[in-house]
DNA sequence: CCCGTCAAGGTTAGCGCTAACAGTATCGTC
DNA sequence: GACGATACTGTTAGCGCTAACCTTGACGGG
């Protein structure tokens, strides 16, 4: 920057405006400082600048997972939302472990984030205590919180969960199961909104529920099928608790012959492309995750400006989606 | 960091060696330092030590997507080699623009990144000038290249898309079609290996090659063949650009009642999970993405090392599987 | 012509850390 | 008992930038 400086013939000072604070500057000395910078190669160091001025322009986001598609969008919301404004996504996977994220979080501490997003509401009493102690905002995404003290931003799993399940209701299915895997907290949300839906129907059944605690795929799902036909289930139809689940059982079904949705009804939750394309077509469940991003950065954005955001909590519902497999 | 030096009645730089090298202090003198830092909330600044120390632990990645798989599992690959290092990954997404590539580059040059991982050889002369100015390392995945200056680790695409057309040739097919969207230069070198196949066999014909601009998706593998029925093509089979594609026209040739393999044979590159379960399974071509990503890794962690890495060029092949669409 | 105002640029100091070099005990060896 | 090696800790200076304050000159109103 100083070498720079001395070639224009301006003050260290201006350099630094010309790219930080572009309309302190002249106009023409403005642009002569920009493309002698570009001639030389000097590009601003982010590091001393984070170290002056207090502003990493960096946002800590953890997701739990990054092959699970639904964070994946969440994130590219986030991106489009934060990049134009100047602001670095830092991504943490943190694999479905409240653990792994504290140590995340100790880790992004260290780059001083001006903003943290964390996915659910699951955390470590050390993380909390890390986090009540930063002076960055924090927003949390996918579930939502009722502490008034909290930002976040997401929709109601337990509602999906009881959504899909009075849907199955309705459609005269009177022996549902449920496949939780995974069980994350918002597995287990949608799990009870599928149990209290059955309840007040008097239909609840503990032994038509499995849970298991694999990671989501075709794969599982299919086994799922054949797990289900082995035991001699009397379900009439199941809810799988994601999409890559729920798919996974339509392929075995297809396979074994047994017709969908006459002999066994099977939805999903999420709303994956493939759920539109499958034979039969899968009932699901849409999630609002590019826009759970994007909304929880555009808070996080308020934050940071100092600004109070309209809502401390953002529910951005579901949408339900009927086809052919119920 | 004074501050806790104070507190345990040390140095400074006493409290900055517990935390980087921690050999060089004594083991209880150290333990009494770092419970005296996480009692007091202190984390280490980041931005000053990368200031100080002319590192930043961070390495930039840019792919070109973030919602296709292949690239996401890459990004694992490389996360699981760089994290225990204690690296950072700084993600891009260039959206296959080296326009875009270039931008981001001048973004990410800006934190000092200790290395760079690059997707595709495909880059404007100003970031090929960025890179060649830069003292970091630079790793190029995916893609393999032949200049000896330069580091690559990948798999040879016009090499799939040979393979796969010679196994067409052999099942017997003849009017073998090839429909290649995104147009990026990965998809494009499968069509070369498909083209190269097809005229040696004197069997290429310009009409049943599709160029579509598009992004892959399952929905426009399915209108492909609502095209392709539409224009009624001559072709026995059809080799699509990616898995998701020929998903898609999987569903809906099962969905008009087109016979597959039968009537038209369907083949894939990728092998997505669902490509195992489709009925019926689809033929494809794996590639070893996240094996990729921590190659490059490891060969960037050995750049940074200063070492010299065992290869500048690191095939890492591909598997052919076949099942029941060809 | 004085004064306040404003735009444009400069000076000074310091952000929090670590490289490089400099001690200072302690120990074993001849 | 002198000497070097070893293990640990300290001192000094500076990484590249920006916040906060300061200077200068142009301009316009009364």
């Amino acid at each position: 920057m100083a070498d720079v400086a001395e070639r224009v013939g301006v003050s260290a000072i201006t350099v630094s405006r010309a790219f930080k604070r572009p309309e302190l500057v002249g106009p023409e000395l403005r642009q002569r400082i920009l493309d002698t910078a570009q001639s030389m190669g000097y590009v601003p160091n982010q590091a001393a600048s984070a170290l002056a001025s207090a502003r990493s322009m960096t946002v800590a986001v953890l997701i739990p997972s990054m092959t699970n598609m639904v964070f994946v969008e969440t994130l590219a919301g986030i991106h489009d939302m934060l990049l134009p404004r100047g602001y670095r996504a830092l991504i943490g996977v943190t694999h479905y472990s409240p653990e792994e994220e504290e140590r995340l979080i100790r880790t992004y501490l260290q780059f001083q984030p001006d903003g943290i997003l964390l996915t659910g509401t699951d955390h470590t009493d050390v993380t909390r205590t890390y986090l009540s102690a930063l002076s960055s905002p924090t927003v949390h995404m996918m579930e939502l919180l009722d502490d008034p003290g909290s930002l976040s931003v997401g929709c109601s799993q337990e509602e999906g969960g009881r959504l899909m399940t009075t849907h199955l209701l309705e459609r005269g299915y009177r022996r549902i199961g449920f496949v939780a895997v995974q069980l994350d907290p918002r597995t287990l949300a949608r799990l009870d909104g599928y149990r209290h839906a059955l309840e007040e129907a008097g239909l609840y059944d503990e032994k038509r529920v499995w849970r298991l605690p694999d990671p989501s795929s075709i794969h599982l799902g299919a086994a799922m099928i054949d797990r289900l036909m082995a035991e001699n289930t009397d379900c009439d139809a199941v809810f799988f608790c994601n999409d890559d689940l729920a798919q996974g059982a339509l392929f075995q079904c297809q396979r074994r012959g047994i017709r969908v949705p006459d002999q066994l009804a099977i939805a999903g939750f999420n709303d994956l492309p493939a759920s539109a394309w499958t034979t039969p077509t899968l009932t699901t469940i849409a999630t609002p995750r590019y826009a759970i991003g994007r909304h929880a950065a555009a808070m996080l954005l308020d934050l940071m400006d100092g600004k109070e955001p309209p809502r401390r909590r953002v529910d951005l519902g579901l949408t339900f989606i009927a086809r052919e497999s119920t």
